[in-house]
DNA sequence: TTCCCTCCTGCACGTTTGTGCATAGTGCTT
DNA sequence: AAGCACTATGCACAAACGTGCAGGAGGGAA
């Protein structure tokens, strides 16, 4: 039954977008009715069986996305957004592009890093399926913090990605911060972590947002629980703006001698520039300064940010340069 | 205004395919109207800046597919037919289907060998548009004959081929066979021909029909006034069952001694087979004995044919084996 | 300017498509 | 066998879509 599903699911794929043929020729080859026609279609969409990609043609892309391509030198996607839309209805078209884009990236045999945050959950909602093998979803860093084990709320991000793409699943069960940094020290020597940190280093992918110290809304990061009054004044006197996957960086891209990244479970900024490939997803303009604090220390290799936010990146930068 | 055509397409298309968005919707964003919108996203899907694909899962494709696959140890691509279609209309819906199929394998600097033919005249009115860079068509055998110099028939096909492909287009203005053997020998030297021969050697793609002798239709080369009446019974006595891109095979795969090939102009078989990717087109059940003799001389790497000739070619297999 | 040609746009209409809902089927538990 | 939970199907309606057509904008040529 559900092979004879997915082969009449293929016949109407071919029929439909390679020959062009209307859902109710379609309906009578497979003695069917249209409206099942229809739904395997979605199916087809939906399972990755039928695959649409845009190529912008590099060179003559709109002006917005040369600039930044140009002048950050990674793969940028502008994601038009109609006039006014609020922060979450953004977010949303944001994700639902940011995981079609990601899509074709996604081969078997890969490692893929993942962050998480309000940013990669509502990714994660919209991927769309890839049948991959031996695929690892690995997460980037701890999401625990004092009041909970941040389990469910990172887990459900990493297990979605991991059914997307038929993938292996690693958690990382450590709090976002240690306390200590002795403790992180210990942990980092425990084995059951190291074969983490094992797979974090031969990650071909990597995927996050960023935080953003000045935010509007701040991220979960900074309104979480995640860290204290002390914490807190830490970062603002070492001048952070922002962080990637609990691990923060000044305006200028720097994160030496910044101590709380003694104690955050993330990987170090060296480390992740190491990855082949970074995809970095923004969505809101409130997240500008950490954007482009991530974007001075080349955390990114892909960019996939709204409209009126890279409007923005460009505004600025063009009046400092 | 060119410019900003392509941008609103681009724009479009992203909305439509990548955020699910309507085309009203669009129309607003772009302040323009619906249709326009309709249209730009057909010009988008014409040009290739959309483009969509369907993977068939190899391993649990339909059963037909699996045993053509398995028993030729080729890429197979089965067109679904409905019912009751007549040669004409099938031979269109496999055109558009090969077309489809055949743009994502075409790459920048590939040099592709096409041959000439009703079955290659469809395809090429179907090729949707692909920007390649410093590709090449060249066109594998001449295609004169008694009455004509084949020109404006052959090149309307490579013709369509290189503007669908921004590629440049190499012609071979000799006859589909020479009245003399010797005359091919002379020929042969000459720079302007070795240029051409020389750009086949190197071939990356190679797309062609085969031409079956006891088809009920003949194909175009048993019948437009390219052989006499003496050819026609060499062939016969030969035991030849087709051909592809004018030269000739038998049952079995075999070709030596099939003299008039000593006068064709199309490509030794044994030169074909080294070409990486051998795109071979069939439609019609007519065609089943040349096509039967194309695969035993291994000829193609990748077949695209409607479905009631692939049921008909392991039907027969099926009793043989 | 005026005419003519071509290309582009929006409207209006008929067609095609998505989807809520009621129903029928399927498999699992008791 | 009966009950239950869940999924798949077709119908009917509303929404979305493609396209012929008529009008309008541009751009030479006379």
């Amino acid at each position: 039954m559900t092979l004879s599903k997915d082969a009449d699911a293929l016949r109407a794929a071919q029929m439909y977008y390679l020959q062009d043929l209307t859902m109710d020729a379609i309906a009578r080859d497979l003695r069917t009715s249209r409206s099942t026609v229809s739904r395997l279609l979605s199916a087809a969409r939906e399972s990755g069986l039928v695959q649409i990609q845009i190529r912008n043609p590099l060179d003559t892309g709109p002006e917005l996305e040369g600039m930044i391509r140009r002048r950050y030198n990674l793969d940028v996607h502008v994601v038009p957004i109609l006039g006014t839309l609020n922060e979450a209805e953004t977010l949303d078209r944001v994700a639902m592009q940011a995981a079609r884009t990601i899509g074709p990236l996604v081969d078997s045999n890969a490692i893929i890093g993942v962050a998480w945050g309000s940013t990669l959950s509502a990714v994660s909602r919209h991927l769309t399926r890839k049948i991959t093998h031996d695929s690892v979803i690995v997460q980037l860093n701890g999401a625990g913090n004092m009041h909970t084990t941040g389990i469910t709320y990172a887990s459900d991000i990493m297990r979605r990605f991991g059914s997307a793409y038929g993938a292996r699943v690693e958690q990382f069960p450590v709090p976002a911060f240690f306390d200590h940094a002795a403790t992180k020290t210990a942990m980092w020597n425990e084995r059951s972590v190291q074969r983490v940190l094992e797979l974090q280093a031969k990650m071909s992918i990597a995927i996050f947002g960023v935080g953003s110290v000045h935010a509007d809304y701040p991220s979960h990061v900074y309104a979480g629980g995640y860290l204290d009054e002390e914490d807190l004044n830490a970062l603002a006197n070492s001048d952070v703006v922002g962080d990637v996957a609990t691990v923060f960086f000044r305006a200028d891209g720097s994160s030496d001698g910044i101590v709380l990244n003694e104690r955050s479970t993330g990987p170090a900024l060296a480390q992740l520039r190491q990855v082949r490939r970074r995809i970095c997803v923004v969505s809101g303009v409130s997240k500008i300064n950490g954007l482009r604090g991530a974007l001075a220390a080349r955390l990114a290799t892909d960019l996939i940010l709204d409209e009126a936010t890279a409007r923005r990146l460009v505004d600025y930068e063009g009046l400092t340069s």
